[in-house]
DNA sequence: TCCCCTCTGTTGAAATTTCAACATACAAAA
DNA sequence: TTTTGTATGTTGAAATTTCAACAGAGGGGA
């Protein structure tokens, strides 16, 4: 347990419980670590949530597949990200996504009852651990916001570019790598995959960004 | 403030907490009512996010415009229901939102501050609102979800089955009434007004549904 | 009653997306 | 090295949406 206390050190969910608590906290949540091969799911639609998983390696990604097949992107989770809490918080009884490998990867699951009960040995760290919740789940209503700030957009072109733009602003740079292939990008923005491809291939050719496979460099700002 | 008692002791924020601990509560949150006519803002997009607001009477729409005055609906809120709650939590300098009053509507605002931070009086009731506002937070996420899950539909007939069909399931009933004109409707599903009319008249015509107004009644759940 | 304004429905042309299919590049496997 | 498979780019036709414009139905006020 101990070779991931660094990624556990920097997980919100942790903040401001002490180094020394930790181990005990761990152990008092019966806290336990998987490995999912790529591919593989850690919770599946329509399950109920009742697990917060904390991403230890690899990263997952948040998707949604209609009854016609059509997938849908939601986010992507990188070690320190929390995974589920929002339904586990919530006590749904079927969660609205899947969350799957997208590598292989390490996932710490943690009873989200043992967060709010405190327990018999009348830990401290429960307090601490609601408070820190409280602010992940409002981070991640943003993300949610950002998704539907991007989607609401009318044409391909203009999803895109709100992607991409976003990109850029998180990452501080006009040059980044996105979490997603071609396919990924185009589920998470809502559009047909080789309309997507075509849309790249346009801004490519009129030098308003520059992108290979996951790299993107954005040349001009604006569409002027 | 004894007026709004009602509405109060079944919002979600003050959970199990007693009935005289309320107006007791209510003073040291420094909670104060504002009036709102049909269209003014409660909270405008960019704006840092401070307060909480509790839905006293009337309703509002948390709505997104862009850049070009495209208007994305986000949701429909009815007394008891909380605004801004996630903005707040999360300490975001800039709200990604508007909400406005979609008719003459009443809002209790409380700071978020004195809520997280226990105050002088050493009031009990500080624990049982993070706890409360943490399963709230957690289901705003879900709203944003069914949006999302609506609105990555490619065609409007399908955003609008979609729709239509979560509100008959929510309502419990085929037929309903919902929380927004054609316009509004438009915004919500990210479509063309026109359009959208026009799919209307098309499942009209062919006995899917009757629509008049917001009140709608669904004859063939799915579309045979 | 008449007028004005908002909401809803309609329409046809232009723009865009979807769909299905295939070409190419590249990496992994044999 | 050759083969195989995946990811990406391209294309043209069909389907759908957007856009702009207008018509009709009410409702509210003068």
């Amino acid at each position: 347990m101990e070779k991931y206390f660094e990624v556990l050190c920097m997980c919100p969910l942790f903040r401001d419980i002490a180094h020394w608590e930790l181990t005990k906290a761990l152990h008092c949540l019966n806290a336990r670590v998987f490995s999912f091969e790529k591919g593989e799911a850690v919770m599946n639609e329509g399950e109920p949530a009742k697990y917060v998983g904390i991403v230890l390696t690899g990263s997952f990604q948040i998707v949604r597949t209609d009854f016609f097949g059509n997938r849908s992107m939601i986010a992507n989770l990188v070690p320190g990200e929390l995974l589920g809490e929002s339904f586990a918080c919530a006590g749904v009884e079927a969660v609205p996504v899947s969350v799957l490998a997208s590598e292989a990867a390490e996932v710490m699951l943690i009873d989200c009852l043992k967060i709010s009960h405190s327990c018999s040995n009348a830990c401290q760290f429960h307090q601490q651990m609601i408070d820190n919740l409280l602010q992940i789940v409002a981070a991640k209503n943003l993300v949610l916001h950002q998704k539907i700030e991007v989607t609401s957009k009318r044409t391909t072109h203009e999803k895109l570019m709100a992607y991409l733009m976003l990109q850029a602003k998180q990452f501080g740079s006009l040059e980044f790598e996105i979490p997603y292939d071609r396919q990924e990008l185009a589920d998470y923005l809502e559009v047909e995959r080789s309309g997507l491809s075509a849309e790249i291939g346009k801004l490519r050719r009129q030098g308003v960004i520059e992108a290979d496979r996951n790299r993107f460099k954005i040349y001009k700002p604006f569409d002027v």
